[in-house]
DNA sequence: AGACGCTCATTTTTT
DNA sequence: ATGAGCGTCT
């Protein structure tokens, strides 16, 4: 056949493209070219005749989706391209559930809550069933209900799970089924349907409608998964359902980057793929085009360590690289300056670009102190996750106010708006009408409509302004279909008063606000120029929001964002790469997270993170540790990671101070005048052969004590003899103060805890009146 | 009803 | 450090 790109193809990559003929596993090692066998695949299967809607590609982002879709575009064409069924498990069947979703008691406008909506509702039923909502909390319910969704467990079949049951007695909480129940109800009254909905209810619709499910089989004629290592059970089963006839399936993944069990991710699903499917081929892909021969190595060094894996051998034939640099520092503070002295180096004297790197960390709380030593040295930066676009609170209002006019029902946005702006509607009313509405097993605005029916027990004065806000909303919701997107919501931010404070009020505050709005409108006004039927702007505003609510910010990349460093979790940063990677806060009580050092199972989980953090890089690799750091509101000390040791020393370069064979990391509070030292030492070394670092980094950390930049003798911050409390040490008696190399110095009599020479720098003292 | 300011507890990862 | 929830004051 005439296909010229196979050639583009190495011998698996190829061998797992040109077989079609039923199921196949593709284990794809890291930067193994895994996009590239997927892309290639479909385009391949376009070339023998395979119509476009035909294939159903599933990804696990829509910034995947939308990257290989391009790149088939450029293949095929863009109008073969456009046909295909590419996106991610939720926004592909978010579409299917909308277009068949009277067949499972919902409408074709049904609500996406997202998981601030659902923690919202569980904290109101909570309330309303006058529990204790420190024994219930939210999140510990929310995580229930999710894994229960994930494992299609309806709230009947939950009651009738005694593992289940008895584990929620166990845990005093024996009322998380009712919880879940009532959360059901009240979604379904609300015709809202949260993330794990989105694939429930399409397993639901399948079950009980076996012609539909015909159907969809019949319309998927081929199915491709990517990262299949990260799929659920109910993602699993919606799957095997669709693939069932024909068994043309192919799944990629790695399960050496299975990240997301925490969310119902089941690394099973891959193990297992030869037993679901029976005549399953499996290709391996296990050259590694993106990193040197020793970051490769260094991960596979690591992986080793992991009991449950699919062996394979990764290798990479590029060249052998720098090793992987290991930074000792003080306190988070140092890290950020050192990391961020790094990069500076790197940009200047290598010619990196800030494009080309990544300082990456477990914790989102990380990213502030990286953030702040950035901005000292004006080094431009994005970071991803933490609170997005779309979590803006007047975002979330505009939103509200467009969810409700498309389905008056969604109580959750009601809820947010009904009294935003304030019209003298307040907590006392929407109780209320909250309780009214369960007492009638209706929605809230269902009450609206006729309050006197439901008996809502308002005065009139109240019944009015309610009466008053229900027109507002129906005003709009008469133009739904009669109004294009745009216009419908630039109506809606003009005549509700959603922004109307930032007028008056010229606040910094206020401004961003509005322009945030605009910024909205304007991704709005895209949507509808996107979607254009005969050159007429005809998207409708249920349209926007049914994508909208799928939406997160890694979707929002904006031309402004390209030349800058990138600042993200670990797991954020699956399936990327960048020539420079910095693995920041590589400590105990922080990477591996305590909460997952209970189980083996969740350890290893932890080190396939940390595997996925290290292959990222393309040539350079840095993790740091520090020694203690600024953790809800006060310091806490640590130690390495453990995962440091898992990776073969061969390839690191050890911090002077911290060879493993001659002191055990974390050995470091005897002498820290020559830790300062050798932390100033390990600045003029290289960071890799050929380039030198400026020696003498400047002063970064604020005495925690003095406000002064001058430190002479005779403003010392702590007088001797005075009492202070060390965090470690306890209570001890300052002997001496003194000034070394421009530090304040105190030795410290500790009592039994010993005599200790301490930087007022790095101990954080309380003076003891 | 609404605004303000206090105290309290809470800290993983996110489609 | 930060935010959410609560009580008090206007």
């Amino acid at each position: 056949m005439d296909f010229p790109f196979l050639n583009e193809l190495n011998d698996s990559q190829r061998r797992a493209v040109e077989y079609t003929d039923g199921a196949s596993l593709v284990i794809a090692g890291a930067g193994s070219g895994k996009t590239r066998v997927l892309t290639y695949k479909i385009a391949y299967l376009l070339k023998t005749g395979m119509a476009p809607s035909s294939i159903l590609a599933l990804t696990f982002t829509n910034k995947a989706a939308r990257e290989m879709k391009e790149r088939i575009a450029t293949m095929v064409g863009e109008k073969t391209a456009r046909y295909l069924w590419m996106g991610t498990f939720h926004s592909i069947f978010s579409r299917i559930l909308r277009s068949e979703a009277e067949l499972i008691g919902y409408s074709k406008n049904y609500t996406i809550y997202d998981s601030a909506d659902s923690k919202s509702l569980i904290k109101s039923i909570v309330k309303e069933m006058k529990l204790d909502d420190k024994t219930y909390k939210h999140g510990f319910v929310q995580s229930r209900i999710s894994y229960a969704k994930n494992n299609l467990i309806t709230p009947e079949a939950y009651l009738a799970n005694t593992d289940l049951i008895k584990a929620d007695n166990a845990s005093r909480v024996p009322l998380t089924k009712d919880i879940y129940k009532i959360y059901c109800t009240r979604c379904k009254q609300a015709d809202a349907m949260d993330f794990d909905d989105l694939l429930l209810q399409t397993n639901v619709l399948f079950k009980n409608n076996p012609t539909i499910l015909q159907k969809y089989q019949q319309i998927f004629r081929y199915i491709l998964v990517d990262e299949y290592q990260d799929t659920n059970f109910a993602q699993y089963l919606i799957v095997k359902k669709l693939a069932e006839q024909h068994e043309k399936i192919c799944v990629v993944g790695d399960d050496a980057q299975s990240i997301y069990s925490f969310r119902g991710a089941n690394i099973d699903n891959i193990l297992q793929f030869k037993n679901t499917y029976h005549n399953a081929q499996i290709f391996k892909l296990e050259r590694n085009y993106r990193s040197t021969q020793t970051i490769v190595n260094a991960a596979n060094s690591l992986i080793d360590k992991n009991a449950q894996q699919i062996r394979k051998t990764v290798f990479s034939e590029k060249e052998t690289g720098n090793p992987i640099k290991i930074l000792s520092v003080f306190t988070d503070f140092e890290e950020g300056f050192i990391v961020a002295n790094y990069i500076s180096d790197l940009r200047f004297t290598s010619n990196y670009l800030c494009q080309d790197i990544a300082i990456l960390y477990r914790t989102n709380a990380q990213s502030r102190v990286m953030e702040e030593a950035l901005r000292k040295q004006s080094i431009p930066y994005r970071i991803y996750g933490g609170l997005s676009f779309y979590q803006r609170k007047e975002i979330k209002d505009v939103i509200a106010y467009c969810r409700l006019v498309c389905n008056p029902n969604d109580e959750e946005a009601l809820k947010r708006i009904i009294n935003f702006p304030a019209r003298g509607i307040g907590d006392t009313t929407i109780n209320k009408l909250i309780e009214c509405a369960q007492l009638h097993a209706v929605s809230a605005w269902e009450v609206l409509t006729d309050m006197l029916k439901y008996n809502l027990p308002v005065n009139a004065g109240t019944a009015n302004k309610l009466a008053q806000f229900r027109s507002m909303i129906d005003v709009f919701a008469e133009q739904i279909s009669t109004q294009n997107a745009y216009d419908l919501a630039n109506s809606i931010v003009k005549t509700s008063g959603v922004i109307s404070d930032t007028f008056t009020d010229h606040s910094p505050e206020s401004m961003s606000r509005q322009e945030n709005v605009q910024e909205l409108l304007k991704a709005i006004h895209e949507f509808c120029e996107s979607k254009l039927v005969d050159g007429e702007p005809t998207a409708l505003l249920s349209d926007f929001l049914s994508e909208v609510s799928l939406l997160t910010d890694q979707d929002t990349d904006k031309e402004s964002d390209k030349d800058k460093v990138t600042l993200m979790t670990v797991h954020a940063a699956k399936g990327l790469e960048f020539k420079a990677v910095f693995i920041v806060g590589m400590e105990e009580e922080l990477f591996p997270s305590p909460f997952c050092t209970q189980s083996e199972r969740e350890l290893e989980e932890e080190r396939r993170l940390f595997y996925v953090a290290i292959t990222r890089a393309e040539e350079l690799c840095f993790i740091s540790f520090a020694k203690s750091r600024f953790r809800n509101g006060k310091t806490n000390f640590s130690n390495p990671s453990r995962f440091i040791k898992d990776i073969d020393e061969q390839y690191l370069e050890m911090p002077p101070e911290a060879k493993p064979k001659q002191t055990r990391i974390g050995d470091w509070d005897d002498d820290l005048e020559t830790e300062r030292n050798r932390f100033q030492s390990s600045f003029s070394k290289p960071i890799f052969r050929g380039n030198n670092i400026p020696a003498t980094p400047k002063r970064m950390v604020k005495l925690s004590n003095s406000g002064g930049d001058k430190i002479t003798t005779e403003n010392i911050s702590i007088p001797i003899g005075v009492y202070v409390k060390h965090s470690v040490f306890g209570i001890g008696k300052v002997l001496e103060t003194s000034i070394v190399n421009g530090n304040e110095k105190a030795d410290i009599d500790f009592g039994e805890k010993g005599l200790k020479s301490l930087l007022l720098k790095f101990a954080k003292l309380e003076v003891l009146k």
